[in-house]
DNA sequence: TCTGGGGTCCTAGGACCC
DNA sequence: TCTGGGGTCCTAGGACCC
């Protein structure tokens, strides 16, 4: 990234089977037992969203069909997942981080970089650093984390995963490329399945064939991008870029459903759902968008999306049906069946920026303001659902 | 064993403008 | 008369991550 990126220390802390992890600690008689978070037995098109440590000697993975997880570890305990408790704690682990250090990246719910450059006087060099974070977690939540230390937030990324769990392996300045030369092909993390699959077809099968290999040939095999990355990657240079924010963000909200849609009706009821949803969410976080896209999975899986950026922004949930309907019909023929259906709010900004008044028709805003004022109301008093009369009937 | 939901980033082609 | 070159925005699809 820069010329003294040496001198940086970042750490990288994971929460070890974060979900499942939350659970045991919530209920000691899951303790030592198989824990697989994502779905019921019997919940048709559920996936695994985490498993504990001893369901995974099963076999059983993230994103694994839970169909699949039933039947390699049937004496598991299922949860569905109570995703507000798990960001809660998330948030309170977040706050500890940054009792260690002013700039924390995170990643997701449950990872997050640490910048401990300079953090020596406070808190020692990087192994007791680390050890202090772990133990104030697990005084604080019960729960363990596995750290990653290096020069480079790429390796750390990587070194945190390479002890699971309750790790901590940090890898001195000057041995990021080493380290990297040492993992095995499918450690290297953004080249994922269909990339892994390309490289092995290619004949590279370890991350030191990559390595002996020229930035012009990755480059031309694989693009400028992933060509690049994957020849700074294999020598530890690689740096996240992290956009200093400002960047262009979407909200989505998607549902796949338990049968196929075939009729227009429950089509339309989905869609407004899915509307109204999305709506409420871009009230929340006081944002809107131009931009619409309407994504639609067939019963064979493929996925095809259509989008279309509108003069003026979404402005209200009915507003936002009109939008999706239109996109919807643009694309569907009606002759399969839907077993997913989805929209996105793409390149949101803040509502307080200044709109083009001349263009934004009366009528609409008024509409606007109405939603948004409805929000409040229910925010204020959570009893009150306000709810479309046709998402209702049922 | 049929494959969740919420995101980000990249690519390639086309429209449109100068 | 068979037509440049660059820039920017938009759209559709895909790879990847947790």
């Amino acid at each position: 990234m820069n010329a003294d990126s040496s001198n940086k220390t970042y750490f990288h802390v994971d929460l070890d089977a974060f979900f499942a992890s939350v659970e045991q600690r919530d209920h000691p008689e899951y303790k030592g037992k198989p824990v697989i978070i994502g779905g019921l037995p019997g919940d048709r098109r559920a996936v695994v969203s985490t498993a504990s440590y001893e369901a995974r000697k099963y076999g059983v993975h993230s994103a694994m069909p839970l169909s699949k997880a039933v039947e390699l570890c049937p004496q598991a305990v299922f949860i569905r997942g109570n995703y507000k408790r798990y960001s809660e704690i998330s948030h309170r682990i977040m706050s500890i981080f940054s009792n260690f250090s002013p700039v924390v990246i995170q990643m997701s719910i449950d990872e997050a970089f640490i910048d401990m450059t300079g953090t020596e006087k406070l808190f020692g060099p990087a192994e007791s650093a680390a050890l202090k974070i772990k133990k104030e977690i697990l005084e604080q939540t019960g729960l363990t984390v596995s750290i990653g230390v290096s020069s480079s937030m790429y390796v750390a990324k990587i070194a945190s995963g390479y002890k699971k769990p309750d790790g901590l392996t940090i890898i001195p300045p000057g041995d990021e490329e080493k380290f990297m030369l040492s993992l095995p092909l499918d450690k290297l993390w953004g080249a994922g399945s269909k990339t892994q699959a390309h490289l092995k077809e290619i004949g590279l099968t370890t991350i030191r064939d990559i390595h002996s290999k020229s930035l012009n040939l990755l480059i031309s095999i694989f693009g400028q991008s992933a060509g690049s990355f994957l020849y700074n990657a294999v020598r530890g240079n690689k740096d996240y870029i992290f956009g200093t924010e400002a960047k262009s963000h979407s909200i989505s909200t998607e549902s796949t459903f338990e049968f196929d849609l075939t009729d227009r009706n429950s089509i339309e009821k989905a869609l407004m759902e899915l509307c109204w949803n999305l709506m409420w969410r871009l009230h929340k976080e006081n944002l809107r968008s131009r931009t619409i896209m309407v994504k639609i999975r067939y019963e064979d899986f493929t996925t095809i999306s259509v989008q279309e950026s509108f003069t003026n922004p979404v402005s209200s949930s009915d507003d936002l049906y009109e939008k999706t309907m239109y996109l919807f019909n643009k694309k569907y023929d009606g002759s399969s069946g839907i077993r997913l259906l989805g929209i996105c709010a793409c390149n949101t900004e803040s509502r307080d920026l200044p709109v083009q008044q001349n263009l934004f028709d009366f009528g609409e805003e008024k509409k606007a303001r109405l939603e948004k004022a409805i929000y409040n109301l229910e925010e204020k008093n959570p009893s009150l659902k306000v709810r479309k009369a046709r998402l209702l009937s049922d």
